[in-house]
DNA sequence: GAGCACCATCTTCCATGCAAGCATGAATGT
DNA sequence: ACATTCATGCTTGCATGGAAGATGGTGCTC
């Protein structure tokens, strides 16, 4: 984790909201679990948080109580902060929150008139086209990037914010799972024709093909990764 | 707002878990908001709220980044707490993402294996007739309680704590909403008629029924509602 | 009378201090 | 040598004080 950037103490952007230290403590934290510099099972102490961040343990402290309340952190009453792993029955969890909020975003697009549909046609098609191309390259990163992209696309374009807010949060919680699923280099083709079939029954405005296209995708997902998790024996992550 | 029980100061139950002071000044504003002790715009200060609830201003401050997260307060900066009322958008969104995930849960519990369902059915099915009995008396306090648990137990027979904690969430901010249309004695015959054929779908084990019939019954208690709010020209709540 | 500047006050934000609890390890007794 | 007990240090929980900022009122000026 960095020393929090100097962004704050200088001019103000103007149209940028100011950021307080809790929120700067939170982002911190946030990033350092998603990228595993918090590993799972790691276990901090405030101080030894506040004191890398260059701030008090206050501001660690309220960052802490939002980051356990998604799921991210737990506090051990006096012993410090333990970075959670997920069980094989968090990600049923989470797999079932997923289908359940992407199957209705894309049923609530597909529902849409049909310039707005064919706007967010255009956008998804885009990121699938990237996706091609990348795995032709040979670019995971590309790829993985691309897919991630087209997710966000498709709950974005359902414009509901709770929505975005529950992915986004179970989002953070896979996102290890994620960086290491990419390397398995399984089921890329058959992500990008699945993408395909999502944003053509959309074009078509066909919100039933949409919500199954969209739900069958990450079915097929998670019925391909979890055996493979179970086979090399990851029990957490 | 009540001063907080003295519980925890008495003998420690054995089981119970130590509440700490950010649990309390958290359970007492959440139900200060949902039974409206707090209304929407209603500004309020820290230090007010923690002499009310007899205690510093740094447990209900750090409960308050909870409620903000959680979308049922906002801070501004400089000026207190505001009580977030709900726009008609608002309410769209809460419906949306209900019918997702409860539609899901249907699905998931129809799919269980036979005595499972029928574990499930025996307790959804015993919510319905305490409702049916209910309208029969006229108890309409007794048919919302009905057909809240109802809905917690298609929720919970899903066994997903993912779910269980977006639901919950959507309740608190939506809580006051139920209480103003339960009075309006609108769908008492529909509700019933609807939760009977998911529980049917879930005994016959037929998991596209039970979505299906879930995500229906919420529909149309969402298309029966807006109007009338729209009509009543409510536009926060 | 109207408008502007300034000050007092109230707010959140954050740092710091103190208390309580638990774990670890050392020291002592057997 | 081993077990038991006690003390010390580290942890979070909470209170309090100071700082920065915004807002509303008041007084002064035109």
């Amino acid at each position: 984790m960095r020393r929090v950037s100097p962004a704050r103490d200088s001019v103000d952007e103007g149209t940028e909201r100011k950021s307080s230290l809790v929120d700067d403590a939170y982002e911190a934290m946030r990033t350092a679990i998603r990228d595993s510099t918090f590993a799972p099972g790691y276990q901090a102490s405030e101080q030894e948080i506040a004191n890398r961040l260059g701030m008090s343990r206050t501001p660690v402290h309220e960052a802490v109580i939002r980051l356990q309340a998604e799921g991210l952190v737990e506090v051990l009453p006096r012993k410090g902060i333990l970075i959670v792993a997920l069980s094989p029955d968090d990600l049923r969890e989470i797999y079932d929150v997923v289908i359940a909020i992407e199957g209705r975003a894309a049923e609530l697009i597909a529902a849409l008139p049909q310039a707005e549909r064919t706007a967010n046609v255009k956008i998804l098609d885009g990121w699938t086209d990237e996706m091609a191309a990348a795995e032709k390259r040979n670019d995971l990163q590309a790829w993985g990037n691309a897919d991630s992209a087209f997710h966000t696309a498709l709950i974005q374009g359902a414009n509901n914010s709770r929505m975005s807010r529950i992915i986004q949060t179970v989002n953070d919680q896979s996102h290890r799972l994620r960086m290491l699923t990419l390397n398995l280099r399984r089921g890329l083709d058959a992500s990008v024709a699945e993408h395909r079939r999502i944003a053509q029954s959309i074009r078509f405005g066909n919100p039933a093909d949409a919500a199954d296209a969209a739900r069958q995708h990450r079915i097929r997902a998670r019925d391909e990764l979890l055996p493979l998790l179970a086979r090399y024996g990851l029990k957490h992550l």
